[in-house]
Formats: structure tokens, sequence, C-alpha cells
RNA sequence: GGGUGAUUAGCUCAGUGGUAGAGCGCUUCGUUCACAUCGAAGAUGUCGGGAGUUCAAAUCUCUCAUCACCCA
């Protein structure tokens, strides 16, 4: 045997025999019956490159995998990807504005095959990483979120697209998926909505403008401020109203000033009418001014202008207060360039404002108020703008130069420019919402989407971790659980991407709402009422009629509702699919005008055309539990293995992902996903920082495995997941374990130097030798504790278990008192420690597989041939019964004894090579027989020349005291009496606090009557022994003063 | 602003009421045939502060301080 482990080379090639092997295959070592035992990979991003953190993840996940496989579960550990809607599609956009290209200068079929070919070229790329870590996936199931969508290519068959598109149609019609307009996060970036997870609130320094709103009509109040104890501190005739605002931009499409309802100061100018203060002159438009709760009397002017179609709290006050939500901006977030002219459009919300007029929905969202020459700006150049025309026109809030509020602004108060006025910008923190993927700000935006109702689906979620049909650790998460879906919002599921699951939603005119009035009421079309028809082309976006099917052909009939509305022969017209809402205009008009010609009602179309939007990957993620095992078939896995048995997440997508698993799953087909969620924590750098690449402190696992080997590093991670806790991840702890893992390696090559070969059918209960029924009894010690560990997830536990037993115990002292022992010349005892060392390392290895998979199985390929590979190793079962108590307590004596000599010597400074003769003054028969029984390893590990019965210590010796005797060593040469006394007093001292705490507790009455039984004896027992311990000490000191 | 968690050896952290622990680091000693990616020994603690419950508190309760994360 080498003298170390070569990871490099020995990982790969175990990887692939593994594999080759099938070693990985759902099933694979099952024993009869089994039962099954599931994980389902957390999906990583098909663009995604492994990092610590699903380094982390996976580990854990192997871990578990490979106990119960060796345990002989039905084991599957189910891997795969989910295609990144938006982050695979910024990476194959890059890729192609390298060679001069743009997704808007191809189809969109086009683009997608760019995407599946750059999937096929780099989809695997986490794949063979994780390999490279030691998953144990079944590999031959690998799934994908977008398999079997139109357009995949060979090798993408599988049918996940139809799991997501069967659940959307079944969520529709089931009423927990709806359309609407809503404010939603819109990245003006992508030019697409995200979900509020997908936003980033990051405090920023920013600027707050104070602006006055003129009352209409040059109309005036008096303004008056008290302070606390209502002392009038400002008393003024104002003819305006100050607003606050960290958006000015967005002025442009106020359509209310809201005021709190017990607000003094605003009393008597609720009800009118103010102006915004930017414009044409000629055109300003007139609000009125309202009340809401929201508005903060505390906060700023107290008065909060209201833009329902760019802030989520103006949005509320808006709805509440029937104000209209007039948008302003266009996809990139560029102030809009569409519409009537601004005087027209202004003319009308001003009629709105003064409630001659009502406006729909989307009548509203038609009117673009943004000022001509402003038009097309984008938002922060307009910001700029807006800001610069108020000023000039002397509508800001003006203060002081020295005004501490202008911040950086500000002069000094010693300056003489400090009494010269200045418009009033308050330099302060705001919060600005980010996109996650994007980095750009977020803006509000009212648009169309689609939202799953998720208050509809939330209640059983909620119950089956209420009852505990899945269980969440660490505790503190299922509170975090319960927090997030107790007040859970619409979450949006469209998004206005190419690459993604498009939407399986047609829409048509609603002609018969709309469109047709039948003149003469004889169900017939006439010219008058097709012309009108035709113009019915322009009605407003947003009104269409739509409904959800797997395809075009099962949709089709459902527009029956429709065409039934229409006049004959219309509502016979054939349903027809289109490409988009234009192309189905123009179909329209081209039909009506033939047919007016021809009076041929076959020909007759009704265009209907397909909604452009995909769905939010995470709504395909949240089908991975059925998805990848066939749903909606019914397959014998899904049979097998669902609902499965554990999921192993990070906790920044307890939201994302597991709510959400939850929530779906149960809706769709009502039942669990899994019984049982481990939510690990964050891996960080050595100081605790995130690792971030703008740091510069990420750790890249790979490299990490290249240079300490897989085995470390997962056994670093594994040995670091306490439970709930961030783990900060060091060099200096995986090179450490990359140590434990040489150690392993080494204690084998000493088994096989002493030609330790693994007996078939050895039985540990059989042995004689008191050192073996020790290592075979802290052996089952070890199992038992590391199985309960594991058991309960503590994979920190088990780990550092078995490391203090494969050290601590296997090498520190096993090996060691193995030597004397093949040294003997007793062929039986030989014959019986070589067997049992075979044993012991044979069960390190099946122990550390799980954790360090590639050392051991290349050592149990080294120490003997097998039958099967270390994977599909037995599992052990053995415990209590291979515990013998009499030999445990024998070695632990023979231990402490060899701790102790060795202690003295070495504070003594006797030279560590040389042997000295141990005096024993006083000895039990038992600790007697002990020894003698072990002399020979004491002897050798405690460098004992012999052991002398004396009457009486000599001069110079120090005093070696063990529970049940009292020993010396005879080290008058070394020994330095002032140092030995202080050693002794030192031990004394530390004897005295703890006898005196024991005493105390014993003399105290209430502490016999409350503790129980077992306590007390125990505090008996140690505080005589621990006075025994005082005693030989106090009689060494004796024999120390004596001396000098 | 709301919530959650943390504070234990120089560092990183275990420790769910009964004698304060581990790894790393540090100091000293040691190359004899498994291993220097090693062995042996050693030092270091007002368990964040304060109060309470209890026979007994690192552990339970309250409070203060500091830090971190999540949500708004």
């Amino acid at each position: 045997m080498d003298k170390s482990f070569n990871a490099a080379e020995a990982e790969a090639r175990i990887m692939q025999e593994w594999q080759a092997k099938d070693c990985f295959k759902a099933g694979a070592n099952a024993k009869p019956d089994a039962d099954p035992f599931c994980i389902m990979i957390p999906p990583p991003n098909v663009t995604g490159v492994l990092h610590v953190g699903h380094a982390f993840n996976n580990t854990l996940q192997d871990v578990l995998v490979r106990w119960h496989r060796m345990r002989g579960f039905d084991t599957l550990w189910q891997p795969g990807t989910d295609h990144a809607g938006i982050a695979t599609q910024m990476v194959v956009e890059r890729e192609l504005a390298k060679e001069g290209k743009s997704r808007r200068d191809m189809t969109r079929e086009d683009f997608l095959s760019h995407v599946w070919a750059w999937k096929k070229q780099s989809g695997g790329t986490i794949r063979e990483q994780l390999k490279r870590l030691g998953a144990s996936c079944d590999w031959s199931r690998e799934a994908f979120t977008m398999s079997g969508a139109p357009g995949a290519p060979e090798g993408e068959e599988g049918n996940f697209h139809d799991a997501v598109i069967k659940v959307f149609v079944d969520m529709y019609n089931k009423g927990f998926i709806y359309r609407g307009k809503r404010l939603v996060n819109w990245d003006p970036h992508f030019e697409t909505a995200i979900s509020d997870l997908e936003v980033e609130n990051i405090d920023q320094q920013g600027h707050m403008w104070h602006f006055k709103y003129p009352l209409a009509g040059g109309e005036t109040y008096t303004y008056v401020e008290k302070d606390e104890d209502g002392n009038v501190i400002l008393e003024e005739e104002r003819d305006y109203i100050s607003i606050a605002t960290t958006r000015p931009e967005t002025m442009l499409g106020d359509g209310a000033v809201a005021v709190h309802p017990d607000d003094a100061r605003y009393a008597p100018i609720v009800g009118k009418l103010c102006e915004i203060p930017v414009g044409p002159k000629e055109h300003r438009r007139l609000i009125p001014i309202i009340t809401d709760e929201y508005p903060d009397p505390d906060f700023g002017s107290g008065a909060v202008k209201i833009t329902g179609a760019h802030d989520f709290n103006d949005y509320g006050v808006a709805k509440r207060g029937g104000i209209p939500c007039y948008r302003l901006m266009d996809e990139k977030a560029h102030l809009r360039d569409d519409g009537v002219p601004y005087a027209e459009a202004a003319a009308i919300a001003q009629e709105v404002a003064n409630g001659t007029r009502t406006l729909t929905e989307t009548e509203a969202d038609a009117l673009n108020l943004v000022p001509d020459h402003l038009r097309g700006l984008e938002r922060f150049e307009a910001r700029k703008r807006v800001v610069e025309e108020i000023t000039e026109e002397g509508l800001a809030v003006m203060t002081r130069a020295d005004d501490p509020r202008l911040g950086k602004a500000a002069v000094k108060a010693e300056d003489e420019a400090a009494s010269h006025p200045v418009p009033l910008v308050e330099e302060k923190v705001i919060t600005q919402p980010f996109g996650d993927r994007s980095k750009v700000v977020i803006e509000p935006m009212l648009t169309d989407q689609w939202f799953v109702d998720t208050a509809k689906i939330v209640g059983p979620a909620l119950d089956a971790v209420r009852d505990g049909r899945t269980t969440i650790m660490p505790e503190q998460h299922r509170k975090v659980y319960f927090h997030w879906l107790e007040n859970i919002e619409p979450w949006t599921i469209s998004r206005q991407l190419w690459w993604g699951h498009q939407i399986p939603v047609w829409y048509g005119f609603d002609l018969g709402s709309h469109g047709f009035v039948d003149d003469e009421g004889d169900g017939q079309l006439d010219i008058v009422e097709m012309l009108r028809l035709l113009s019915a082309q322009t009605l407003l976006k947003g009104d269409e009629r739509h409904h959800a099917a797997h395809d075009f052909e099962a949709v089709s009939g459902q527009f029956a509702d429709v065409l039934a509305k229409l006049p004959a022969p219309l509502n016979h017209a054939q349903v027809i699919e289109v490409e988009d809402r234009h192309a189905a205009a123009h179909a329209l008009a081209e039909s009506l005008a033939q047919y007016n010609l021809s009076e041929d009602p076959t020909h007759l179309v009704y265009p209907v055309w397909r909604d452009a939007d995909v769905l939010d990957t995470w709504f395909s993620s949240g089908l991975w539990p059925i998805g990848t095992l066939g749903w909606p078939e019914q397959t014998p896995e899904l049979q097998r293995y669902f609902p499965t048995s554990v999921l192993i997440s990070g906790f920044d997508i307890i939201f994302f992902w597991v709510a959400r698993m939850m929530m779906m799953q149960l809706a769709v087909v009502d039942e669990i996903p899994f019984k049982q969620v481990y939510v690990h924590a964050l891996v960080r750098d050595e100081k605790g920082r995130k690792m971030s690449k703008s740091i510069g402190n990420v750790l890249d696992p790979l490299e990490l495995i290249d240079e300490f080997g897989a085995d470390a590093v997962r056994f670093t991670l594994t040995a670091m997941a306490a439970m709930g806790r961030d783990l900060k991840l060091s060099k200096d702890r995986i090179a450490g374990y990359r140590n434990f893992g040489t150690k392993l390696w080494n204690a084998a090559r000493f088994a096989e130097m002493n030609e330790c070969k693994p007996v078939p059918g050895f039985d540990p209960a059989s042995v004689t030798q008191t050192v073996n029924k020790w290592i075979i009894g802290e052996t089952a010690r070890a199992r038992l504790a590391h199985d309960e560990a594991l058991g309960a997830f503590r994979f920190n536990d088990a780990a550092n278990g078995l490391y203090a037993f494969v050290w601590g115990r296997v090498c520190d002292w096993y090996l060691e008192f193995a030597k004397p022992l093949f040294a003997s010349g007793d062929e039986a005892v030989i014959a019986e420690t070589r067997a049992t060392m075979a044993w012991v390392i044979d069960q390190c290895l099946i122990l550390l597989h799980p954790t360090m998979p590639f050392v051991t199985e290349e050592l149990w390929g080294e120490i003997a041939d097998r039958d099967t590979m270390l994977i599909h190793a037995d599992w052990p079962s053995y415990g209590e019964e291979l515990i013998d108590r009499a030999a445990d307590a024998e070695m632990t004596w023979v231990l402490s004894l060899i701790e102790e000599v060795r202690s003295v010597r070495q504070q003594m400074h006797v030279p560590a090579g040389l042997k000295v003769p141990l005096l024993q003054l006083q000895l039990d028969a038992d600790k007697q027989a002990a020894y003698d029984a072990n002399a020979m390893m004491i002897d050798r590990l405690a460098r004992i020349e012999e052991l002398r019965v004396v009457e009486e210590l000599p001069k110079g010796a120090v005093t070696v005291a063990v529970e049940g005797g009292t020993f010396g060593l005879p080290i008058a040469d070394y020994i330095d009496v002032e140092q030995e006394k202080e050693r002794l007093e030192k031990v004394l001292g530390k004897l005295g606090k703890e006898i005196g705490g024991l005493k105390g507790r014993l003399s105290n009455p209430k502490f016999a009557e409350s503790a129980p039984e077992e306590v007390v004896q125990e505090t008996r027992e140690n505080l005589a022994a621990r006075e025994e311990e005082e005693g030989k000490i106090r009689a060494a000191l004796e024999r120390l003063s004596a001396l000098g």
C-alpha cells in the first residue's frame, strides 16, 4: 500500500466504477420488501456551477442516501436541474450578443433552439461537478423542468412540460389561478414581471424632495402646527399643500393627495382640489385632497401624493378611495410615448377628478398623462427634469442653506451663505427595490399578469405542518414557514420571457359584449353592424375573453361562449389560431370584409391567439416531486417513492420552493410532497461573511476537492453542520479532515502490514482477549451513537463521533495495544487480534463510508477481494450486546494509568526515550489483576522498565495516584521539588473546590429530598473518589516536604 | 418598524437542569518498524451584564447590551 491516499487519481476511477455497476440506481442494494427512501435534489439552475452551498446541501443528502442504501432501503435520490427562465435567457442572449445578434432579431422559435443548443452544450456542467463531490444520485433519471416542451430536441423527451401545463389548467379550472391587472414588481432590464421574492430591498443614500401643490383657484387656509403640548409653534396662511416625495417623476401620474383623517392641519382643505405643479401651465391637472389611514402625520409634511400605478402603498389608497391609477412608464421604465397628446389626456383626467366622468381600469391604463415634452425619457432623467421644472417655477419648498436636513449639500452655519434660501432636498437613507438578477431598480407597475390565488391553497400546506404530517427541522423554521404562509400574497406567475413554459391560455375579442349590437333584432349580420364589429378590433387591450386548455384543439371549443352571443352566421365562425392580437384583428377584419363581398359564411373566422408569456420557473420547480416521478402518469416510481422521505434545503429557498411545493402538491394531488424537511444554514467564509464574488472570498468547492480531496470537503461540511447554525468554512479545517483520511489510510496500512485479513464468519462476540472485547464494544458504541445522531439529522454529532472513535480510540489506543500483542509470540492471541483488527478496520470503513465514500471504498478494495463494493456493504446492526462492562472497566483503568504516568514523565522532563521502573505502593486486587493482564501494553506505552512492589516510596519518587492504587516513579535525577509541589498544590486546589461543592450539595437536606436517587448516589460516590484522591495527593506532598 | 436567532477557551463552535467540552491554533518534548497530513504532554473559561425560578442554571423566566439574518 502507498503511504497515503491519492484522491486525485482514485476519485474519478471509483466514481466510474460505481456508475458502471449501477450502484446508484433506484432500488440498488434494497433488501426484499424494503421500505422506500427518497430524496429529491433541490434542482440547481441549469446555468449553475457548483458553489459551496451546493456542495454542503448535496453532501448532506448523499450522506443520508448512502446510509439508507447500505441499510437496505429501497433508495432513490432523484437528480435534475431547473430551466431558470431569466438566468438562462440572460446567458444565451449574452452569447448571442458576442456574435452581434439579438433575440429581437429572430423568431421566438429560433431563439429557443439556441437555448436548447446551449443546454445540450453547457447544461450538464453542474451534474459533472456533483459527481466529483461523490453524489450518488440515480443519474439515469436526471430530470429537467422543461423536458418535453414543444421544440425540445432529442434527449429531452421527459414529460415535465405535460405536468406543468396540466397543473396550470387544473388549477385554472379550480379557480386557483386568475388573470388580473395588479401592481407587480417590474424588472425594466429583463422587461418582465417578477415575484416579490425576487426583489431585494436595499437601503441606499437618496433624496427626498418637498414640493408645493397649489390649491385650486388660489384658495388659502390657515396652516397651524402645534407641539406635543398643544402649543402653537407655527401659524401661517398658505395657498398650497406641501408634499414630500422620493420619486418626483411619478407626480405626473398622481390621482390625489391624501392626508390622515385625524390630521387637524389639513382638515380645512380636505375635499378641495390642488394642482400638480408640473406639466404645461395651461393644462395643469387638479386632483382631490382625500383622507386615508395610510399617511403618517409625523412623517414629512403628513400629506402624501397618491400614484396608484407606481407604488404599492399608493395602490392600496387608490383602491380604497376610488382614485384612478395612471401608468406613466413603458416596459423599459421610460416615460410613455403612446396614446393621445397630453392636452387631450389631461382633459379626460380632469373630468375624472371633477367627478364628471369615470374610467374603467383598462381605459385609465390607456391614458398617457406624460406631458409631450417629457415623453420617452428614461425614468431617472425624467426625475431630474421634473425637479428642475418645479424648482424653476418656485414651487419647491425652501429652507436655509445650512439646514442639516440637506446632508452633505448643507453649508456650514458660519458660512455667509447660510441664511440663503435653497430648495429643501433632504438627504436620507431610502429603501429601494432591486431585481435579484438584474440589479436594477424595480418599478412597481400596473400590468396584466397571471396570479396563483395562494390564499385559496395555503390552508392544506399549513395544516400538514401543524398536524405533523410534514415535520420541519430545526424548529425555528416552522415559525418562518407559518409566518410567511399566514400572510401570503398572490403569487405572480407570468413572466414576459421566451424561455419557459408558455402559458396555455388563448384569447379572443369579446365581440359579444362590446362590438355587436343587433339593430334590427333579426339575429342577422348587416353591413352597419359589420362595420361596428370591425371597429371593435380596436377594443382596449385587456378586455379580451380567454380560456385555458392543454392545446389549441382543446381550447377552441371553449370559445362557444363568445360565439353564441353573435349574430348568424358569425356564430358559426371557425375558431382559428393566429400569432397575436394584432394578427387577430387583421384576420377578423379580412374575414368580415370577404363575407361582405362573397356572402359565403363558410369562410368566416373567429381568430384567437395564445398568451405569449411563460410561467415563473418556480411554478415548475414547485411540481418537482411529482413531475420527476412521471406524474400525470401513474408510474411505478410515483407509487413507490411519493410522498418522498426527506427534503434537504437551504433556508433561503423555504419561501421560493419548499412552501410552494407544499401548496402545489397538496392542491394538485392532495398529498404532502415530503415527510421531513431539514433546513440547513448558509456556508460563509471564515470571517462569517457571505461568500460573494465582489468581496472575492468565494471558496470554489472544486478547487477544494482538487486540493484536499472530496472526502475531506465532505467530512468538513458534515462535521460543521450543526443544526440551525451558519458554518464558517476555512481551509485549515478542511486540511484537518484531510489528515483524518490519511490517518484512516495508515491504520489500514498498519493492519495490512500485520497480516490482519478479514476472517469470513468472524463473530465479534466470540473474542477472548480483553483488549479485543473492549475495542469491539467501543465499535458498537460508535455505531449506536452514529445512527442515533444521523437519525435525528445531527450530522455534526455523527461525524464527530466517528472522528473521535476512529482516531481517538482505534488509532491512538487499539493499534498501540495491538503492537505488543503481535509481538507476544502467542499464536492464539495473535490470530484473534488480527481477526479483530481486520473487523474493526472494516467497521470503520463501513461507518465512515457515507461521509467519506472515496477513501473508504478504495481501502475496502485494497484490503480484500469482496463480493460487493463498500457502497453496497451491509450496514451493521450490532449494539449493546457487544459491550462487555468488565473489559470496558479494565481498559479504562489501564488507559488512565498510562495517561497519568505519561503526564508525570513529561511534566518532570523525563527524557521521552528513557525507561523507568514503576513502584507500586498500594493496589487493589482487581486493579492488580488488570495490571497483570495488560502489563505488556502498559509497560510499552508508559515506557515502564518493570513494576516493583515497594513498602514506601524512595526519596525523589513522584507519586502517581490512580483509582484503586498508588504508584511512584523514581526519577530523583529529574525532579524539581518546587515544580512538583506546585503541580500537586494545583491539583489539590482543584480537588478542594470540587469537594467543597459536592459536600455543600450533600449537606443540603433539600438536595436529598428533591433530587433523584441516582443523582444523590452519584454525588456521594463522586465525593468519595475525590476525597480518596485528595488523600493520596496530600500524602505525596508530605513525602515531598520530608524530602526538601 | 415587525420577526427570528446568537453571545461558552486565542479562533470556529458543540453542549435542553446534575463535575464546562471538541477541532484548529499556541507552548514544550519526541524521527524506534501505520502515519511528521504524525505521536506525547500542557496552558487558557466571571459560559455577554443584571435579576429571578430551583436542592441544583451555560441550560428555564425576565431584563439590559451587542451582533447577525429574515420580512416590511
